[in-house]
RNA sequence: GCCACCGUCGUCUAAGGGCCAGGACACCGGAUUUUCGUUCCGGUUGAUGGGGGUUCGAAUCCCUCCGGUGGUGCCA
């Protein structure tokens, strides 16, 4: 493993680069592009990023990179946005918000590109270039087919002047990428990084419509936007030192960089949403949310995942902030844990007061068919007896829902447990609970339990049938609290109901 | 192919030259319990990718091989 930040750069081979002064507060930023829905692995750069803003007193800035006009939707804009509110990732300047350094649409900041990509040219550290796609795949293909691979572009463009251009004819900005060198940077999760100039080609940084390509995007907006350290994911670690070059050329400060592994899927496959329903895993952030995960309890397994603070395995929102940093960052990337991922749902679930836990299940309620008001009184001691036992709110909605909607009783159970004369004793049990007076938890039990001490019957015997009279099922929250939380009437119903089928 | 990066239990991670490679999830066993779950206890169940070095001593430093990921686009 390589040691992080601190690593020695080698001054002789490395250009230099002027490193961003200590400004007062980090300005960072989260930059998605609206092709989709927001993902997991960038909700975990969402995530770092915010936290390093909140806990220095930084700036998280949000910025929608929809360059890619084929695949970039506004619906996918709103999506995303919609995510990072309900994770709670708040930022201070982008969409929604403004900002002084807005437009945050890099559509609508195409003149920028174009001012800053043309004094690039004028200043001759990029180059128009009128090869066509059709030109230079020719020259591809011209080579044996072993070498295609490694082909790259043949500086075509890059020594001629402005007299070589061709009036009205379509062409992209390259940029002139320095032949010898290398660029080098200390990134501060994965240290020292050393890349060859000649590993570099003349990138284009200019589509021939005028739109930016990301490369240059990214830069000219960190650079306007004063973006003081890029956090992203490590598959841009590949980007870092064109971008280097780009500030450099641009005559500007280079800001620090953290990349963070990548997270894969289980099987050790990029996490695409395909590859994630194949293998079992929700890759887009709003399934987390659908499926009934508190914020926090994301939150706490993607930042677990690549970083860690000693033992400690729960984290509140207040916790990260408070203790997160990069030096804590891994460089190995991971693959998604489902069962951990609902294990530390389940411990964020635990941790809520019954009152929250039940106003945040209740939304759920109608998804599994459940239709009561808000303000049902059952609602709260229904909640309290599942909260322990589930790992999303979902699943919790599910386990409630035998207490409001009518059940049918599975027919294994009915067959195993519904005997004659474990009928005899729902018939029993019917009665005796007509008469409890003190119709709780604690009530219910005393009775419950003088009632079999005096027929000199075991609880065994009599409880898995009651369960499945009661819920349907043989897996159920405590016999006495599910009849409380039934009630009377519906207890008393539903013991004859099973007793007299 | 070339370039960059990465490689510790099945998984997420700790230890960054020196006490049995620690914790968590998972898994297995047990206790508790009216079921499930929770909780508690136990686990020689389980790992430094292979091979060479350097060193009294290597997961840790060096070399090499292997493997994985990313890139090699007028995608981001």
């Amino acid at each position: 493993m390589p040691r992080r930040a601190g690593a020695l750069l080698d001054p002789a081979s490395a250009s230099r680069y002027l490193t961003t002064p200590l400004m007062d507060k980090p300005r960072v930023r989260f930059a998605p592009s609206p092709t989709g829905y927001l993902h997991i692995g960038g909700a975990r750069t969402a995530l770092f990023n915010w936290l390093w803003a909140r806990k220095t007193g930084g700036t998280f800035v949000l910025r929608i990179e929809d360059t890619d006009q084929e695949r970039s939707t506004d619906a996918s804009t709103r999506v995303i946005l919609d995510s990072m509110r309900w994770l709670g990732l708040d930022w201070d300047e982008g969409p929604g918000v403004g900002g002084p350094h807005g437009p945050y649409f890099q559509m609508q900041r195409l003149d920028l590109y174009a001012a800053h990509a043309d004094r690039l040219v004028a200043e001759g550290k990029a180059y128009r270039c009128y090869a066509t796609r059709e030109e230079i795949d020719a020259l591809r293909m011209k080579l044996p087919e072993k070498k295609r691979d490694g082909f790259v572009y043949p500086h075509l463009w890059r020594d001629k002047t402005e007299a070589d251009w061709i009036p009205n004819a379509p062409y992209v900005i390259r940029f002139k990428t320095p032949l010898a060198g290398a660029t080098e940077f200390v990134d501060k999760v994965f240290g020292a990084i050393k890349t060859p100039h000649a590993s570099i080609e003349d990138f284009v940084i200019i589509r021939s419509d005028g739109v930016p390509l990301y490369n240059f995007g990214a830069v000219v907006d960190d650079v306007t936007m004063n973006i003081t350290l890029v956090a992203r994911g490590s598959d841009h670690i590949i980007n870092t030192p064109k971008q280097i070059l780009l500030y450099q050329a641009l005559g500007a400060a280079v800001p620090e960089f953290a990349h963070l592994p990548m997270m894969q899927s289980p099987a050790g496959r990029k996490l695409s949403k395909r590859v994630g329903d194949e293998q079992g895993v929700d890759v887009p952030v709003e399934k987390y949310q659908q499926n009934g995960w508190v914020p926090d309890g994301l939150l706490n397994y993607i930042a677990r995942f690549g970083w860690s603070a000693g033992d400690q395995e729960i984290f509140s929102r207040d916790e990260l902030v408070a203790k997160f940093d990069w030096a804590n960052c891994g460089t190995g990337d991971g693959r998604y844990d489902k069962k951990k991922a609902l294990w530390v749902s389940g411990e964020h679930l635990k941790r809520l007061t019954d009152e929250d836990f039940a106003a945040r299940v209740y939304p759920f309620l109608a998804r599994v068919g459940v239709t009561i008001g808000a303000d049902d009184p059952r609602l709260l001691p229904a909640a309290r007896t599942v909260k322990t036992r589930s790992a999303r709110l979902l699943d919790a909605a599910e386990a409630m829902a035998f207490y409001f909607n009518d059940i049918t009783l599975d027919p294994a159970a009915a067959e195993k447990f519904l005997t004659d004369d474990a009928k005899a004793n729902l018939r029993a049990m019917a009665e005796l609970l007509d008469g409890v007076a003190d119709f709780t938890d604690a009530g219910i039990g005393a009775a419950v339990e003088a009632w079999l001490a005096e027929r000199a019957l075991d609880i065994k015997i009599v409880a898995q049938p009651a369960r499945v009279a009661l819920t349907g099922r043989t897996a159920s929250p405590g016999l006495y609290e599910v009849i409380a939380v039934l009630g009377r009437e519906v207890a008393v119903r539903r013991l004859r109901a099973a007793a007299g089928a």
